[in-house]
DNA sequence: TGTTGTTTGGAATTTTTTATTCCAACTGTT
DNA sequence: AACAGTTGGAATAAAAAATTCCAAACAACA
């Protein structure tokens, strides 16, 4: 636990003069970083011999310890932000216990994600993606959006991609998939109608499905030939489905990185792709 | 920077006795933390006033600021692992390494996202987009995708909300409109110029204009009423501007679930807005 | 090769900060 | 009231930090 807790749980029991240091050092941390211990004395109206005794009364040699400790702890908790509070946000939540759900959500998502697709199974991804001759991307509502994000980033590699919002489209253009062909499908529920049908269509055109979606049993899982999965609240309602896309991102960018790693040339590609967009840029504001 | 990648840099440039105690600084930050002055005179063979000299020329007041800095700076490089985890992601990099550098990476961007942006900003910016009649969103590119996920949530809460990812459309849109309505510009690197233009268009028609964009100088900024930031990664080419996306993302989904709690009856905009897209698989389902 | 100005870095000193000691005042107990 | 045990500040000792001062090393130049 963190030097800051201790104290923070500590106070009642303490004396006087100890709680009134200890208080004030877990309302600014920050500031008595920078005091000395007869300034922290002044500012908190006792004694510098208390402040050091304070101190020592927490198990460390003296004053300038407990200053490491803290600044410690102050890093500490950044790190970990509180526990790490996952759990919905409530109606009163303060600022800060905002932060640090939201974060703590974001986080637990991602590694989970990471938690359930084992190596081998994104390995098959990485080699289906790298064969393909052409990637078809399937998405409907926020996974158009990761869709699409996925897109840019394959596009950069020089891949052949197809992904448009609109799922009719998307359909007309799964009907041109062949053998040597790959469709992406993504879908947080596998149930969005939509998708489920082009990955359907794309199967029966012997093409190659991947699927990413939730760990419920759903439809589309049953249609791919490569499964992966992503993790996300439960309560999507609340979250507004926020952590489902960050573990599709999560997931997308894993595969493009990788997917780099395994192209030579990738990083080629990649300069191109930004140095001609920095292009346009400068050539505009000219 | 880092101070002690700061005086890693300066390292070869010192005078012999700088060079001394600054290397000793760098390879042993964690034990120099634990040493007085004298202490680390003694243990690189230099005096105790060098020392202190040394701290000041690093712009320091004294040894103590200099120990206060690099007790940050070890907290910062800690907050990315170890190693960690953050640093390029390199050809010769195992599954295990990357995992933990990507997954390193994007907390880290939306750790410092959340810390640049202080609480009375994120307030004005709320309080704009709660009382904006209609809300603009600009962003091309990468940004584009984020301001659509954006919207989309916005939508669910009832708000007006416009965004195309076409910028002559968002272009023409941003034309209509006037002091009550507000423009959301989101790009990383704040030169983008369709952005810009249509931010200096908005502002001409005295719309309330908030800007995101990276930390460093840029046109976007001083345009904006309202100045919020996102931090990636440097390296953008190699991480393909993923972090940057994950910043951005982060501040839009904070300021959501922010609006969502001051909004009373925001709960049952989401639930509905969900039961509408549940309703729609369903028919088609069956 | 001397002269001069500058930089470097340590010894000595002063100042500040930290840690310890000691004691008075208070608290609760018998 | 007498006692033992806390509590907390004043005074002091010890340690650490910062400054001053000066000599040696170095560089530029006549």
């Amino acid at each position: 636990m963190s030097i800051l807790k201790k104290i923070s749980a500590k106070l009642e029991v303490m004396a006087p003069a100890d709680r009134q240091i200890g208080q004030f050092i877990v309302e600014n941390p920050d500031q008595m970083l920078r005091l000395s211990s007869a300034a922290l004395a002044a500012e908190t109206g006792r004694s510098q011999s208390s402040v050091v005794k304070f101190s020592q009364k927490l198990g460390y040699a003296g004053y300038q310890e407990l200053k490491l400790a803290v600044s410690e702890a102050k890093a500490q908790e950044w790190q970990a932000p509180a526990g790490m509070i996952h759990g919905t946000i409530e109606v009163d939540d303060g600022y800060l216990t905002i932060l640090q759900k939201l974060l703590g959500s974001k986080l637990q998502a991602m590694q989970q994600t990471i938690a359930v697709n084992n190596e081998v199974d994104i390995g098959r991804a990485l080699k289906a993606l790298h064969e393909a001759r052409r990637i078809h991307l399937a998405g409907v509502g926020a996974s158009s959006l990761v869709a699409r994000d996925f897109s840019y980033k394959l596009m950069k590699l020089g891949r052949i991609v197809l992904h448009d919002s609109d799922s009719h489209v998307q359909m007309a253009n799964a009907s041109t998939l062949g053998p040597d062909d790959l469709l992406f499908a993504l879908s947080y529920s596998g149930a969005s109608i939509e998708t489920l049908r082009i990955a359907e269509l794309a199967s029966q055109r012997d093409a190659t499905v991947i699927a990413v979606t939730g760990l419920q049993d759903n439809p589309l899982t049953r249609v791919a030939d490569i499964r992966l999965y992503t993790v996300g609240d439960e309560d999507r309602v609340r979250s507004s489905a926020i952590t489902a896309r960050d573990a599709q991102l999560m997931l997308t960018d894993l595969l493009f990185i990788l997917l780099v790693q395994r192209q030579p040339d990738a990083h080629d590609y990649v300069h191109n792709s930004e140095a001609a967009v920095s292009a346009l840029k400068a050539k505009r504001l000219s």
